[in-house]
DNA sequence: CGTGTCGTTGAATCCAGTCAAGTGTGGTGG
DNA sequence: CCACCACACTTGACTGGATTCAACGACACG
């Protein structure tokens, strides 16, 4: 996956099939100047990594070749809240706002590997890159999507729901990355804290709530192996047939 | 403020304080031609009005030069979400991933005015304005920012400390923008349930949550004006001095 | 002067958090 | 080989914060 050291043969990350994006195409000839100067080299790290650290600076941006992670942040009181899980083909520290000042942790669940490239040369990505600085846009505005979802599923959602909810979501991607074992199962390197802090619920309940989804044979997850009822989960993350509160305004 | 018609004199935008985006500084002379073709007019709206509907398209993205608004999303068991508030300097159209296919609904809370974009010529604007087109990353990776504090304070935080962080943040971005009263009040167009369906809390709870606040002196809010206590407000939101939640992880 | 909207308050219920303890597995070292 | 520890996962009992239900007051508007 990373044999070939000429710091341009990335064409890994063209495989998103869940966002497809577009930005790391194989490259064609006349750009490889450029994104040499931009792409500083290839990293892979151990599981339990930080990449980026809460108030540290860091002058580089990443993308996930392979291997999963965690963004997170860290309240002052001293709870932990996941703001996503990382999948390949994520886009890691813009997230900062094109500064280098990190408001939130980034760290490696499974062994990563990861693109690194130069902030400081952003900009000239734009300049010389349109069609990838647009696709960089368009990589921020679909995960802003994804967060707004998450704010509406923490806003709204019971604990069973935002569970039925995330296990899609989770089980979905993971397939989409191809960690499935072609029959429905795929592996779940998060723990029930990750989930329980992502989720905004309490280990003890994210554990019950979890074996609430089992026992109804909506989701099979143990020994790391996840396996879903596609159909009943999204019937539970949705429902609440009854009492539709009714709309506040107009 | 907008009495000057010709498509392409937006000198307002420049102004948004809190997030400094250049986006719309003055035009120099060469510039014209093209904002002129992306820029498609102004556009002014009463209170209440739905500029953008969940699961319409949509060929538009604006720039809000004047007034408020929220952006939402309603749940399949019918209930609402606001994702964010809207004041002016603020984005909206971007979300959807650069599709045009709106998952959220945008509506006016008072008369505002707005800057019309076509869509279709986005990718224009990233090959012959890559300033601009960076700025507008920019726009997104610290809306992106605030979304994941969103996020932070709906998993992690209790009513009150919520209702602390909203009303600071809401103060901060109003007196930004120019509608405080230079004496620390603030206009304050939204309603208690636009409150409560932002932080995830019932409209009774919301209330009884704010007369807490009233009570303990950190902020008063009647008849649409709103004056804090920085500093308490402050510490309520942060607080939880007692039982700091062990990290879980590492 | 009804009607609708927004704000306010009290009482009852319940979902989810906290506390506490127990199981199972893997790693380590005597 | 087995005691010991660390860690993730379970489960039960109790508590409490937030929701729901139900009214009522204030104000605007036709």
């Amino acid at each position: 996956m990373r044999e070939s050291h000429p710091a341009v043969h990335v064409t890994v990350c063209h495989n998103c099939p869940l966002r497809q994006l577009p930005l790391f195409l194989p490259f064609s000839e006349g750009e490889l100047s450029f994104m040499e100067r931009f792409k500083v080299g290839e990293m892979s790290v151990d599981p339990g990594v930080m990449l980026l650290e809460e108030g540290q600076g860091s002058a580089h941006l990443f993308t996930i070749l392979s291997g999963l992670g965690i963004r997170s942040t860290m309240l002052e009181n001293g709870r932990r809240q996941v703001i996503n899980f990382l999948f390949p083909g994520d886009f890691v520290g813009l997230q900062a706002g094109l500064s280098d000042k990190m408001r939130h942790t980034v760290e490696s669940t499974t062994p990563m590997v990861l693109c690194v490239f130069n902030r400081a040369n952003l900009m000239s990505l734009f300049r010389e890159e349109p069609e990838r600085a647009y696709d960089l846009t368009w990589i921020a505005a679909v995960e802003e999507h994804f967060l707004g979802e998450t704010i509406a599923t923490l806003g709204q959602r019971d604990a069973t729901q935002r569970m039925a909810w995330a296990l899609l979501r989770i089980h979905e991607r993971l397939l989409s990355v191809g960690l499935g074992d072609g029959d429905g199962r795929v592996q779940m390197p998060w723990r029930q804290q990750d989930l329980a802090d992502a989720l905004g619920l309490s280990l003890v309940h994210t554990n019950k709530t979890i074996r609430r989804l089992r026992e109804m044979g909506a989701a099979r997850w143990s020994g790391g192996t996840l396996s879903i009822d596609r159909e009943q989960l999204g019937a539970v993350a949705l429902a609440d047939p009854e009492q539709p509160r009714r709309r506040p305004l107009i």
